[in-house]
DNA sequence: AGACTCGGTCCTCGACTCGCT
DNA sequence: TAGCGAGTCGAGGACCGAGTC
């Protein structure tokens, strides 16, 4: 096994100071191009790689970004269990945060302190969280000089934080105003939580808006929620429309996977997807497109949501920019095989 | 904002030398009861926590674990991309790794000089490896002393490497038994690649064994080989089948997302499934059991999976025992609505 | 004498740990 | 035995001094 090559290896081996060499590596320009060159033969001769730990501890930076999934139970991590959404962003954000030479380090959200002790302790350079926490940890987080990006979150921490989201209430809009050109007048809006999901409250204001435009009176009782979204709930969800609401004939639901959730168990009741109810969901995830029959939805590109957050923070931890940043992505209205004219 | 607190603060606040504090939190049993007291309440008063990158310098232990991704193509990073596989796999390992109080840093695989060097500069403990990756990386990795888990690889890698994975030779069998059972003969195998990826070859050499079993001889027109393992390439397999080969009535496909794709193209053509056609899957995602029809499959426990192998490089990292690790995960058939007698 | 280049000395980051008292 | 001082991990960089024009 190699014996690990330290910066004074190299000082040696090239006749000249560990602090030469240190500059030149830095590309400090401090150094004669003469001495330069034998470094960097040096350097390649002996293949010296310096030691990031020692880096860190004396620069006092990482080039460690930690991402934080919010974990709602912390008995068992779904981070990305049933969460293709997420799965997705992280593949963005790894892409970016790879090709600007930092690492990727992610951890479910434990207690703010343990956090905030996180960020300390690692000396993390800069956060991204996905979703939405608890409000005290954005409190908290506030104490740190460190840049943080959310994503998808609330609008009202957009004075202390970056904040990359796309365009819900113009998304739940497009949603709802296909239905209801298709003739529909009971349509459900299925949401995660309208409270503690940002994201889902604004997709309810796009809902309520579309719906009052086209003189329909929005009423809690087309409002449901479920406490998370995965294809369970929406599977329960829709056994539940069955029985107690017989007079819905559409549905807008908050993600994908609750709307195919929701599609599957009107079809094991022998009801016809678009003939008997119409389905959007929101997100495009990729099953979208395979599943029977394919979902009309809201198209956002996660992937691209997250090469943006990534983005951000590296330019914040440079410098590049010193303002907050606020990126609203764009949202599409994908219409397939789920939705059709009121029959 | 709060200064960062050292080591040599809690020494001067409990009047003592910086050297007893570090005895004192690393248990080393060296410090009297009274000024250890002394010590841990100057601990609690001023909040300290020691800075882990000073520790890992000094240690030369990170605390830190990798996880490596196979990327195909480096030009887009698709780690998770229609990839619920391996998200459910992190979600085990994060869990695990959190709670021994290690933190997870994931990367894509570039070069195999590249991951080398990740893991020396960065002072990574130990690594996790999913799936297969070329050769000339496991070669190269050999050099390394630290202790390394290789998730669904090839066998031959098992005398240097600990190895977590599924018997995947029985679930071929299991799969293609089940077909045989009900009545099918031309029975295709869909595979994502037969030769670079060992969990392939195994669940071939699976659907070989049940062919036999039966008394039909394998065919190699029968087995079909897509570039990767996606919902696109599915379909368009399913859409080839239906062209060139109309014999054809089963398939297992060596996994969901495959045998999901493949549905799609023949439901879109008309076909009926399980009536015209039997498909079976491998991984029993989640929304195999959402799907129309729902998904028959080989299901293997992705979470478990990840935790197994968390669980191995914390061990060999903690020299909990010195010896290779091989687990082998068990699998089972989920008869769903996707498979029917041979009509 | 001043400014500028080049390179070295030495202390720092924060915690661990050997060996001495 | 308890406790401390000093050196270590590996690199960064402020400061200084010698040489040059």
């Amino acid at each position: 096994m190699g014996e690990k090559i330290t910066i004074r290896d190299v000082a040696k081996h090239a006749g000249v100071s560990a602090a030469s060499v240190s500059y030149v590596l830095n590309g400090i320009n401090k150094v004669s191009d003469e001495t330069k060159e034998r470094i960097l033969t040096a350097v390649k001769e002996l293949n010296y790689e310096p030691n990031l730990t020692a880096v860190s501890l004396s620069k006092q930076k990482s080039n460690m970004i930690g991402v934080m999934f919010p974990l709602t139970d912390d008995s068992l991590s779904t981070i990305f269990k049933d969460n293709h959404y997420y799965s997705e962003m992280i593949s963005g954000i790894e892409y970016v945060i790879r090709k600007h030479g930092y690492d990727l380090v992610i951890s479910g959200a434990s207690s703010p302190a343990d956090c905030l002790k996180w960020i300390r302790t690692r000396n993390i350079d800069g956060l991204l969280f996905l979703g939405a926490f608890p409000h005290r940890l954005y409190e908290k987080m506030k104490a740190l000089s460190n840049p943080i990006v959310l994503v998808d979150t609330y609008e009202r921490y957009e004075r202390d934080y970056h904040h990359i989201s796309v365009d819900d209430e113009y998304g739940g809009y497009l949603a709802t105003t296909h239905l209801v050109n298709l003739g529909h007048k009971e349509i459900a809006f299925v949401a995660h939580h309208l409270v503690n999901s940002p994201v889902d409250k604004k997709r309810y204001i796009g809902y309520e808006k579309a719906l009052k435009e086209a003189g329909i009176t929005p009423s809690k009782t087309f409002v449901f929620e479920v406490n998370e979204s995965s294809f369970d709930n929406g599977y329960n969800l829709g056994n539940k429309l069955l029985k107690d609401h017989k007079d819905i004939r559409a549905v807008f639901a908050s993600s994908d996977t609750l709307a195919l959730g929701i599609m599957k168990a009107l079809q094991e009741k022998g009801k016809k997807i678009p003939q008997d109810y119409s389905i959007v969901g929101f997100d495009d995830i990729t099953f979208s497109s395979y599943a029977s029959p394919s979902l009309t939805t809201i198209r956002q590109d996660v992937f691209n949501k997250g090469v943006v957050a990534a983005t951000s923070v590296i330019q914040a931890i440079e410098h590049r920019f010193s303002t907050l940043q606020h990126v609203k992505l764009s949202v599409e209205l994908i219409i397939r095989d789920s939705t059709a004219k009121r029959g």
